[in-house]
DNA sequence: CGTCCAATTCGAGTTTTATCGAACTATCTT
DNA sequence: AAGATAGTTCGATAAAACTCGAATTGGACG
């Protein structure tokens, strides 16, 4: 059966700006983001990170947890999506221009 | 004579943007921060954070070495300023837009 | 059902970070 | 030189974060 999956993102009211700029502050996590916001839609697999799964399952969670990315489960794999309107609300520029100027 | 200091902080060419938006994805930085881009001008010791001195003191380190912050000596204080040219430069729009959604 | 596939969870090991008090350095003042 | 003030550095501790392999869940499909 379907249940819709109890992954825990946060509303909107709660985004927490430290705890966005520290889920960004990593590496490879700002690879991740700069990845989705390229290409609209990218589920977790398609990334070619050299790194075990579980390792990026870790990443995944802090970006979903801070509210930077949604996740949504299509078929037996989960679609990654930057939460930017979300984001431009709350923050208004900080994530554009954070997305920007990684991927000068 | 003022002896010019030597406080290590990376050239503009140094600034990385993980290492920004870690420094600033501390709630204690975060409020240094606002409180020098108000300000423009702020000794260490002007900062009324229930906090001991060497905690502070860590902060300030970790603001200086990620390039956010610029610290001179006057007298015998150091007076903190943010290096919003450098910063702008590098990642533009982002530490302004970080400091205005900070500020809300 | 059994299997494959995508991704998460668990548990452990390592590293980084935050915090604090005590000792220290640098500068100004007297 | 002595004392006061402003910050830093040191050493220790505790909490948080990153990494990984092994075991596990959830859905698709024969």
């Amino acid at each position: 059966m379907t249940k819709c999956s109890e992954i825990r993102q946060p509303l909107r009211e709660e985004l927490f700006l430290p705890r966005v700029l520290h889920a960004l502050s990593d590496p490879v996590r700002m690879e991740i983001v700069l990845k989705i916001a390229r290409a609209g839609q990218v589920a977790c697999g398609a990334f070619d990170i050299p790194m075990p799964k579980s390792t990026l399952s870790h990443h995944f969670k802090v970006l979903r947890e801070s509210g930077v990315v949604a996740s949504r489960r299509e078929g037996n794999e989960l679609i990654n999506s930057l939460r930017l309107e979300d984001l431009e609300t709350r923050f208004p520029g900080v994530v554009q221009a954070i997305i920007a100027a990684g991927s000068r």
